[in-house]
DNA sequence: TTTAGCTACCGTGAAAACACCGAATTTTCA
DNA sequence: TGAAAATTCGGTGTTTTCACGGTAGCTAAA
């Protein structure tokens, strides 16, 4: 019998996934977590499940934060990523946290069913999604990692920056925030314009929010 | 028998609702649809469902206009909402195009099966949720209802000014696009940042984001 | 130890955004 | 139909944003 652990906060939506997961032959549901932190808790003193299936978006832990921590600390665990998110950067970010498989929530219950006996037998479940993924981050320069992954390649200071973009602050009220000089604002600014090819602080806003730093 | 027809445009999350709602004794799935387009197509000489879960957010016909036409349409089915959501606006929008009840994704079965048997004998299903909102929609003077249902207020044009807004195009350029002056642009400008209390371009930006005026 | 790279910082000027004013036209509706 | 409201457009001036030039210091590698 292979083990699966649910990690999702929509309740609901994970007693249904549940609920299909039981009626697969050969797969149980041995525990539901709201998200992360509440997963590792409950993993304590307990055996590891052969697979979870994990969501990206959730509060306290996220989903490429627990798959960073299964990869870590329960290495006979596969993770299975089951996203609403069709996006390039999450897919790769999921893959280099040691998911072994992305399929999206509007698949259905034969894809997931294939996904999760493949996961099973041969540790991976490659689809279109994650196999194009995967020839683009094998074959990729400096130029497309960065389009593709653009936060892993800023600093914690543009970071920090890029969330204040996201306010009616003027930049010179950024930069006493910051602590800095206004040039250096501007500085910062530029240099993001440059990396992202974004040419006003507008365009720097909704990047910030495609991206997730702002919780909406 | 209580027949239920689910409205949401992931197969797999619906399909796992479907196992739940046919483990309810006297509820029977009839329908599953993606959106509301495909929901009405389907419903066409068949028999209304006696419920219908709804959700929000879905491609080609959301959940706001499909509320309605069940509205107009379909006078003995009764809609309950299953969102993420938790949104003032959103839950508003919802009752005044005719919703019965208003659940969140993340609620646990039990309620989930509370609202279908409340909704099935009573019409309603009226939880904290909505409880608050109505109350609060019940006697509501004009600015609470503009900082609730902001986009009511708002005119096609200034909804088109918004959206252009999200660009790195310059106001002057804005104005070409819509054929108006570089001045009545202004207007529109001053116009929004007085009734949403916003004072930057980047603010507006980030008002239309959070309500949903662009696809992320 | 020199080169290269990164970070913080500065000056200037042009372009864009914003504030505050008024006026003509069209729509609305009581 | 006549008054109120909404829409469109204009002038002027300040503030903010953006582009392009640069320096000084610190670190790491060749």
């Amino acid at each position: 019998m292979t083990t699966v652990a649910l990690v999702d906060d929509h309740e609901l939506l994970r007693s249904g996934l549940a609920a299909i997961v039981n009626t697969f032959e050969g797969f149980k549901v041995v525990m539901e977590a709201d998200n992360g932190k509440v997963f590792i808790n409950n993993m304590k003193g307990k055996p590891a499940p052969d697979i979870v299936l994990l969501d990206i978006t959730m509060p306290v832990m996220d989903g490429y934060e627990t798959a960073g921590w299964i990869k870590n600390n329960l290495p006979d665990t596969k993770v299975l990523v089951l996203s609403m998110l069709e996006n390039d950067g999450a897919i790769i970010r999921m893959l280099k946290n040691g998911a072994r498989g992305y399929i999206l929530k509007d698949s259905n219950p034969k894809i997931f069913r294939s996904a999760l006996n493949n996961i099973r037998d041969t540790g991976y479940f490659i689809n279109d999604l994650v196999s194009n993924k995967l020839m683009h981050y094998i074959n990729q320069d400096e130029t497309t990692e960065m389009q593709v992954l653009p936060l892993q390649h800023l600093s914690d200071n543009e970071l920090c920056f890029l969330k204040l973009i996201c306010t009616d602050k003027t930049y010179k009220e950024i930069a006493e925030d910051m602590n800095l000089s206004p040039r250096t604002i501007d500085t910062y600014r530029d240099n993001l314009f440059k990396k992202l090819q974004i040419k006003t602080r507008t365009g720097l806003a909704i990047f910030a929010i495609r991206n997730g730093l702002i919780d909406m």
